[in-house]
DNA sequence: AAAGTATCGTTTCAAACGAAACGACTGTCA
DNA sequence: TGACAGTCGTTTCGTTTGAAACGATACTTT
């Protein structure tokens, strides 16, 4: 761009400016006073942000693990055998995420997957012994974690947060579905 | 893999899987009885993608913008001239994603970008005219998006969440800072 | 003023992501 | 039985991501 050119530029802008001023208040009468900081899909997104990263940063170091990992390795350790479709129910995450997680876990040698003797299409995943004593490791572990986090909560607000996600993820269901 | 090797890991298996029975037992105690569904980090994830997914998927097909270029939209609206640095603070996004959004914001024509005057080194970021409209449309929308979300919520329900989101941030910063 | 250090915003790079294509298998209907 | 439709899990493809490298500008020290 020239020096010529940046000028007509500016001289432009500078009108622009003008009209700006005016448009600036008859926006601010639609938008007056919005604030990102209070808007609460900005807030939860954040929050829940800064806490899957200090529980990431966690299960990474201590057990090697991604967060995808400690969810199949927890709903496993919960009830299996499941097949990849109830692991993807159960820890709410698709398919592929899923298919590449138990990649990384059954390369760890943490996760067993037969095929299911009635349907061939289906597998038959759970947790190798191995794998049971990680599972054995890190559920104290990720309890100790949930309970820091939770430290500044009186039990009475535990219970009124998880209403209220409740509330919010039957909204939203409905609101997208 | 050929069928007698694969015999022989279906034995291995079997044997490892009357250990297992034993193992189970043990890990039961310090395990015992965990849920993933409602392990708060992971209720939290859940939440809080179904309604970010849920408000991207109407901010693009209803003002062509992505999360991250409304976050740096309403920063703007709010509080410009800023830097790319005040805009990664006020948006809670690093510098790189904040660099990505206003190239697509500038190549919408909805952000201007000029050299700040006393430091070289700085931006003087600013919504555009046309930004400006958009800006104007977009926030009584969002608010109405938020609306509808905590339709479920009374208003003490409301303020309360606000509070133990604030306690949770409070808390996971000084666990991982 | 020159050299060294720090900050700002962009770009590069490899990893992670979701959507869609895919091959393998099962169930249905002719 | 043979074609067809549906389901399951993997893989591919293009995009998005954050960390680190980078060039450019400003500040500090001598």
């Amino acid at each position: 761009m020239t020096p010529a050119s940046r000028a007509a530029l500016r001289q432009h802008e500078d009108r622009e400016d003008r009209a700006l001023d005016e448009t600036r208040d008859e926006i601010r009468t639609e938008a007056g006073g919005f604030c990102l900081a209070g808007f609460l899909p900005y807030r939860l997104s954040v929050t829940t942000n800064r806490v899957s990263r200090a529980f990431a940063a966690r299960y990474t170091r201590e057990f090697g693990l991604s967060i995808p990992e400690w969810r199949v390795m927890a709903v496993l350790g919960e009830r299996a055998p499941l097949s990849s479709n109830e692991v993807c129910e159960a820890t709410a995450m698709d398919k592929a995420k899923v298919s590449r997680a138990l990649a990384a876990l059954r390369h760890k040698g943490f996760v067993k997957k037969a095929p299911h003797p009635d349907d061939q299409r289906l597998l038959r995943l759970s947790l190798s012994a191995k794998g049971l004593r990680v599972y054995g490791a890190i559920v104290p572990r990720a309890r100790q974690l949930e309970a820091e986090l939770t430290a500044g909560l009186t039990d009475g607000e535990r219970r009124q947060l998880d209403r209220l996600l409740d509330k919010l993820q039957a909204r939203v269901i409905d609101l997208d579905g």
